[in-house]
RNA sequence: GCUCCCGUAGUGUAGUCCGGUCAAUCAUUCCAGCCUUUCGAGCUGGACACCCGGGUUCGAAUCCCGGCGGGAGCACCA
């Protein structure tokens, strides 16, 4: 017997618990959730049942621009599918008022200004350590530049409010950064109605404080944010979140680009956001992954700052785990030949639904004497030879025949390759593969009562079967 | 160039803070065998790692120094 689950296969415990937590995901609702951001999602919600409090949504919309509607109600749908409890959303289009209040507060303590360089040059004297010429003009002129940046008088990249830090910080990163920002791109949630928007570092800041955040959770790509972020947080007197960042994970093998899936799809490479050659969230689901696999994947793996490989292998294994039981056994004819069976009288083949589970019942495939049963091409040894036809018979393949050659199990002591196969009244079918390729066959009959189920085509694979008429067809999940 | 971070088997991870019980954990992977009327599952066995070099120490994956390697950021994106 295995022993119980190794505690070494938990995540670490969270620093500064001082009861419920509150934490966040944040998602930028420009495109699909992928087998990537399931990682914060999970990681979050982990956390959040083990300590208890809650978990916000926290839609990052804050550039109009680069905002896909969709993902307003694909991203909450993703969550779901993974299990991640969301106590609450909040938009940050929502409150945008409320970045403009402390933005306002900031600037009347002297923490920020009201900048109308031409972005180039601020970045060049910024680089420089330099200070341009707004950052240390009197409060009443900033006051008089601020009102003017509601006013319609800026466009574009023409005015900023930018938070001071240090000008002289050693790096260069952390030195001063802009909190608001023109921008004429109407928003799909808020129109028009406002032209000034937060960035990132100071909406993220403002909420993390607001929504009284307890541990926060992000990639490491956001360190100097945190250090920037860190600036807010002191001017204001606001206590700050824990701060956990990981490592970057590259997945191979998947397309994880919004934008290259997005033309992938316009294109008609894709047929879809869950097409199956696609990392997201929805296509994984379409192939029969289940989303505690993935939660195990990420809970295993952890948050160390390391960066790493994503393993398919690791995953689909333990999908499999998760699966196998559940899933019954059909046959599928990849790339079929038509034989003759030569045989003394009509055949029935029993086979066990699962070998695990005979208790479940057999599904019964018939040869009447005469008949012709379909093999994999791929199955026929070359030279002809002898074949045992699983649970039906054994054979021998001379030319276009198979001739019946007994039922004795001892040929399999022998080697004789068995081989799955069925009967000439089989159904259509098709497995869509994750390299965008189809294969194309035959089923046996009673796969059409699996319409939505994993079930594992017998030395095929494992595939969800999303179609059962006219034709059946099924989305390949592994091995 | 500047600032910061990281380096345990193919992959992920435990151990590193508080040196010995680590001839290094677990999972996955791969290989072999067993079992099985699937190339699935199960069982058994095996393979593979502390980036390198110094130093401290009776003793270092663990501490120190120096290399090397990898990564992040230096955006009016998030």
């Amino acid at each position: 017997m295995k022993e119980s689950r190794p505690k070494d296969l938990e995540l670490p415990d969270l620093t500064d618990v001082t009861g419920e937590v509150r934490m966040r995901v944040a998602p930028n609702p420009s495109g699909p959730l992928h087998i990537g951001h399931s990682r914060m999602a999970i990681l979050n919600d982990e956390y959040v049942k083990r300590y208890g409090g809650m978990c916000y949504n926290r839609f990052e919309d804050t550039d109009p621009a680069r905002i896909d509607p969709a993902g307003y109600d694909s991203i909450p749908a993703d969550l779901e599918w993974l299990g991640v409890k969301i106590h609450k959303t909040v938009f940050q289009s929502d409150r945008f008022e409320l970045y403009y209040e402390v933005s306002k507060r900031l600037l009347e303590i002297g923490k920020a200004y009201v900048c109308t360089c031409r972005p180039d040059d601020w970045r060049e004297l910024k680089n420089a350590k330099k200070p341009c010429p707004h950052r240390e003009q009197d409060l009443s002129d900033q006051l008089a530049r601020w009102d003017r940046m509601f006013d319609g008088t800026f466009g574009q990249e023409e005015v900023s409010l930018v938070v001071k830090t240090d000008l002289a910080h050693p790096n260069p990163a952390i030195r001063d950064f802009v909190a608001l920002r023109i921008d004429e791109t109407p928003h799909p949630r808020t129109g028009t109605k406002y032209r000034v928007y937060p960035l990132m570092n100071l909406a993220v800041a403002v909420d993390d404080h607001e929504l009284d955040l307890t541990h926060v959770l992000r990639g490491k790509d956001h360190i100097n944010n945190t250090y920037r972020q860190e600036y807010v947080f002191d001017y204001l007197g606001w206590k700050m979140p824990v701060y956990i960042h990981y490592g970057r994970v590259s997945i191979e093998n998947a397309q994880l680009s919004t934008s290259k899936m997005s033309t992938g799809i316009r294109e008609g490479k894709y047929t879809g956001w869950d097409d199956p050659q696609l990392g997201t969230l929805s296509a994984l689901r379409r192939r029969g992954v289940r989303p505690e696999a993935i939660r195990r994947y990420w809970v295993e793996t952890g948050l160390k700052e390391v960066d790493i490989e994503f393993a398919w292998k690791t995953l689909h294994s333990f999908n499999k785990d998760l699966i196998d039981d559940s899933s019954n056994r059909y046959f599928f004819v990849d790339d079929p030949l038509k034989l003759r069976l030569e045989s003394p009288a009509d055949l029935t083949a029993r086979v066990p639904l699962h070998p695990a589970h005979p208790e479940r019942g057999t599904r019964e495939l018939e040869v009447p004497k005469g008949g012709s049963v379909c093999l994999s091409r791929a199955d026929l040894p070359e030279k002809g030879g002898r074949l045992r036809l699983k649970n039906l018979c054994n054979v021998v393949h001379d030319g276009d025949v198979l001739r019946y050659d007994g039922n004795d199990l001892g040929v399999l002591k022998e080697g004789v390759q068995v081989v799955h196969w069925v009967p000439e009244a089989a159904i259509e079918a098709e497995v869509l593969m994750t390299d965008g390729s189809t294969r194309k066959g035959l089923a046996e009959r009673g796969i059409v009562a699996a319409k939505d189920a994993s079930v594992q085509l017998e030395r095929f694979g494992f595939v969800r079967v999303e179609q059962v008429a006219p034709t059946v067809r099924c989305v390949f999940t592994h091995r």
